[in-house]
DNA sequence: CTGCCGACGTAC
DNA sequence: GACGTACGTCGGCAGT
């Protein structure tokens, strides 16, 4: 099939100009003006996506002087100079057309007009359809039969008659017409006083400019005198407007077929702009071509693993091997459904091999038996005396428990290496690390495996192309380790945080993540049924209150109600300069007008329904008929884990409706769903890192800490506190872990600002340990950029210095609060170390399921519910040994809900 | 249609 | 500007 215009020919240096001042003035790092350039680039991309010619010429005008200047010295003599904005882009544009292979005309001394009218001339010869692409109105006479012109001022497409409809002549009186009106933007100034009505005029009374001319006598008025005045000029004026189509060129249209791009070239010119988009676009297109710019990646032979006789030799390898890294290589990220396609060892840097297992594509080579060569791998990866690293290993290591194999061993694993060295680092992953620490850029899956619709599963992968990811993943992991445990090492406590609590963790995350939680799913489709029909009902309410139908869910339409429509006040605006509707918001307005509320019962409900009840069941896995997270053990800066895939760290339990929720996370039958939590551990923390006599107190005599706290401040005896007063101070409680200033506090409990300071400055009068240990973490922060947990964690602050005040304000409240979390985080990961312990040695009917930062959920035998409890509770509460005592809440039910 | 971001809301 | 740590859903928008 042949192109609708096999040849296209670009005006380019009007493309420039128009991109010039059309596209936003970009400039990258460097300080180089881009917008232009990018703007070119990315509309030519388009004209060729979307005419795909057989032959292209991209034409610039030369400059210098041409036939033109040599006729009339004032040619173009009224144009500024060239911005030298726009002069810099000319450059790296030809550089990307060049790259492109997207064929580049310059003539010598001769415009891009008269190049283009020559090439359509001899394409039009030779019957070849042509497309002239330019906002030049000149270009107009070119049109004919097989010449058409793309209007880009105007994106027009124009053959003869529409060049007629829009200029009023066809496209031969176009050089007559323009030498009548003139041209200002080549400073052809025509007859004076004859513009476009006239010369149209003229020009349809006498035919063309020799009838006008002939016809010059009988024209009145003053234009006729301006008319007979100028006819000594015009055959010039002509000459001037008539693009040229005989000017000898060194091509013809046939010889511009675009050749293959130069992807480097290209990559390396799209970088130096900085342009996201086109850097994106040439991903997309040459997956398998990219490499990252220069230098050209010297990429390192790996071995391929396809025969008996080749696993043997590195089975020795391996277990000749003091450490070896692994990683597997999957059909996709959830481990409970994810096959395994491969296996990749490095026993050395650069020495790496990768065994395809269960590559499945046409023409796939026939691969070593998936079954045989784990049953030969399984003494290695059981043996704990074998050392292994890898790169996240939870995820391998669940994978190999599908196959039956228990990894042990695990020596190093360079996610959390990685992470208890900064937890703070944008990413962790290997290929981030790769960079940071080797500066050396790895192959990316998406290089491999394509991205979003295109994305296939790795067993479709080519076992070259993956034998050389995947080895490379295993090789890298092998020097991450050699370079980032060394660093670790030399920070005792964190080499033990990384060792002793980290590294065991791994076995104990991944159970409970294999393991999972039994869910009602019916009870929840129930709930998703009834929560419809409320939010149907509220629907209805809303719109006959806001007098016409919206979308609730749509902050943006609720403050046009509200704000534009109803008239109710702006009582806060978003980061983004938007009126707010969040919920402390809506509440206020609910005062003043009944729809906030109903916004607000809306928004609760659908969060309930969209989030928890329609989502949860579908994500029960088919096989285990249970529900499965992810833990995260290196997301958060604290030290907490997190879940997500479902997150079910934050299942709802303030109101009913969330607590009917809870009510479906329910035992097997014969089994009990128990609840161990750690009551108020941030807060006895508090108390045993500020060493506060009086907070100490009332840990250690067993108060209600809250009734302490008002008691205090409001030096009243406990048994008068009332419940408001109780509240009052167990949100000064929390405030104050969170760095909360008056302001916020006031906002909390909804007293005004003076109130608030007056409550925080007489808690800190009777709690003066707090005051002062706030002020040392502030300062330690201050000297050292970073602070710790109890057992040596440390949270880098890098703005704790920062010039901006809130900047500086927002780190100075992390540094508060990261000690208390993170210690929070550390004792309850021991205490799930020293339950595991338990479990393993003992053997008891106890499966721990779920970690909710201060809470553990078990799944235990009826029959052992009450022993393992006390277990337990033993193991969590002497996890640290505080000056202040832990304290375990624990209850149990056949569901979540009334295990609390 | 896909991907990204901001707003919002759930948990501790 | 103002309360720390997370994750998921939605709307809206840009780009495909």
């Amino acid at each position: 099939m042949s192109a609708q215009y096999p040849l296209v020919l670009v005006d380019a240096s009007g493309y420039l100009f128009r991109a010039y001042h059309a596209a936003p003035k970009l400039i990258n790092s460097h300080g180089e003006p881009t917008g232009a350039v990018i703007g070119v680039l990315q509309m030519l991309q388009k004209l060729l996506d979307d005419y795909q010619p057989d032959y292209l010429g991209i034409v610039f005008d030369a400059g210098g002087k041409n036939f033109r200047h040599a006729l009339f010295p004032a040619y173009k003599a009224q144009r500024p100079p060239l911005p030298n904005d726009l002069r810099a882009q000319f450059a790296p544009l030809r550089a990307a057309i060049e790259a492109q292979g997207w064929p580049l005309i310059i003539v010598p001394d001769v415009e891009a007009d008269d190049v283009i009218g020559t090439l359509a001339t001899q394409a039009a010869a030779a019957g070849i359809a042509t497309l002239i692409v330019s906002g030049d109105k000149d270009m107009a006479q070119l049109v004919g039969d097989q010449v058409h012109l793309l209007d880009t001022m105007k994106n027009r497409l124009l053959d003869a008659a529409g060049v007629t409809e829009t200029f009023g002549v066809p496209p031969e009186r176009i050089a007559d017409y323009l030498a009548l009106r003139g041209d200002s933007s080549d400073n052809i100034s025509g007859v004076s006083g004859c513009g476009e009505k006239t010369a149209l005029e003229w020009l349809r009374k006498y035919g063309d400019l020799n009838g006008v001319i002939a016809h010059a006598h009988a024209i009145p008025r003053k234009v006729g005198e301006n008319l007979r005045a100028a006819l000594p000029q015009l055959p010039l004026l002509r000459q001037l407007t008539t693009i040229q189509c005989d000017v000898a060129l060194n091509r013809c249209p046939t010889d511009l077929r675009p050749t293959a791009p130069n992807v480097a070239a290209l990559r390396a010119v799209f970088e130096r702009l900085e342009s996201r988009h086109l850097l994106k676009r040439l991903v997309l297109l040459n997956l398998d071509l990219l490499a990252p710019a220069a230098p050209p990646p010297p990429r390192i032979a790996y071995d391929l693993i396809l025969t008996p006789e080749q696993f043997e030799t590195w089975l020795a390898r391996l277990t000749a091997a003091e450490l070896f890294a692994i990683d597997t290589e999957t059909t996709g990220l959830d481990v409970m459904t994810a096959e395994l396609v491969g296996v990749s060892f490095a026993v050395a840097p650069k020495q790496a091999a990768y065994i395809p297992l269960a590559h499945r594509y046409f023409d796939a080579p026939a691969q070593l038996n998936r079954a045989t060569v784990l049953a030969q791998l399984q003494p290695l990866l059981e043996d704990p005396n074998r050392a292994k690293v890898g790169q996240n290993l939870k995820f391998d290591f669940n994978i190999l428990a599908r196959y039956g194999i228990t990894l042990r061993g695990i020596a190093h694993d360079t996610l959390l290496t990685s992470y208890v060295l900064d937890s703070t680092a944008t990413s962790h992953g290997m290929d981030a690390l790769a960079k940071k620490y080797l500066d050396y850029a790895t192959i990316h899956f998406e290089d491999v495996a394509g991205k979003g619709a295109k994305q296939i599963t790795f067993d479709q992968v080519t076992v070259e192309t993956a034998g050389q990811y995947a080895a490379e993943d295993a090789d890298i992991t092998l020097r991450l380790q050699q370079t980032l445990w060394p660093r670790v090492q030399a920070i005792p406590a964190l080499a033990r945080l990384y060792r002793e609590l980290e590294l065991p963790l791994i076995p104990v995350l991944a159970r409970m993540e294999r393991t999972g939680v039994k869910i009602d799913s019916h009870s929840l489709a129930q709930h998703s049924h009834e929560l419809a029909q409320r939010l149907a009902a509220l629907e209805l309410n809303a719109h006959e209150t806001a007098g016409r139908s919206f979308n609730l869910a749509s902050p943006k339409q609720i403050g046009m109600i509200l704000f534009e429509e109803l008239g109710l006040p702006v009582v806060r605006k978003t980061p983004k300069g938007e009126p707010s509707t969040a919920e402390d918001v809506l509440e206020q307005l609910a005062a003043e007008h009944p729809l906030p509320r109903l916004i607000l019962d809306h928004r609760s409900l659908a969060k309930l329904k969209s989030t928890y009840t329609d989502a949860l069941p579908k994500l029960v896995n088919a096989s285990s008929g249970r529900l499965h997270t992810s833990y995260h053990q290196a997301v958060t800066a604290t030290g907490r884990l997190s879940s997500s895939d479902p997150n079910l760290q934050n299942i709802p339990i303030r109101t009913e409706d969330g607590r009917r929720i809870r009510r479906a996370f329910i035992a097997a039958p014969g089994f009990q769903l128990v609840s161990a939590d750690y009551s108020q551990i941030e807060l006895r923390i508090m108390a045993h890192l500020s060493g506060d006599e009086r907070l100490l107190a009332a840990f250690g005599s067993g108060l209600d800490v809250h009734r302490a706290t008002a008691a205090e401040i409001l030096q009243l005896p406990l048994e008068s506190v009332t419940t408001e007063q109780r509240r009052a101070a167990k949100a000064i409680n929390f405030g104050l872990m969170y760095g909360m200033s008056a302001f916020g506090l006031a906002q909390q409990i909804g007293c005004n600002k003076r109130d608030a300071a007056e409550y925080m400055e007489r808690y800190f009068e009777r709690y003066v340990g707090v005051k002062e240990f706030m002020e040392r973490i502030r300062q330690e922060a201050r000297a050292n950029g970073y602070v710790e947990t109890l057992f040596g964690r440390r949270l880098h602050l890098i703005e704790i210095n920062h010039s901006n005040q809130s900047r500086r304000a927002a780190a100075e409240r992390m540094a508060i609060n990261a000690p208390m979390q993170g210690t929070a985080a550390d004792i309850i990961k021991r205490a799930m170390l020293a339950v595991n312990q338990w479990i393993e040695s003992e053997q008891p009917p106890v499966q721990m399921l779920l970690q909710v930062h201060d809470e553990l959920v078990f799944e235990i035998a009826n029959d052992a519910v009450t022993t393992a409890s006390a277990h337990i509770r033993i193991a969590m509460e002497t996890a640290a040994e505080l000056t202040v005592p832990l304290v375990v809440d624990i209850g149990h039910g056949n569901n979540w809900d009334e295990a609390h």
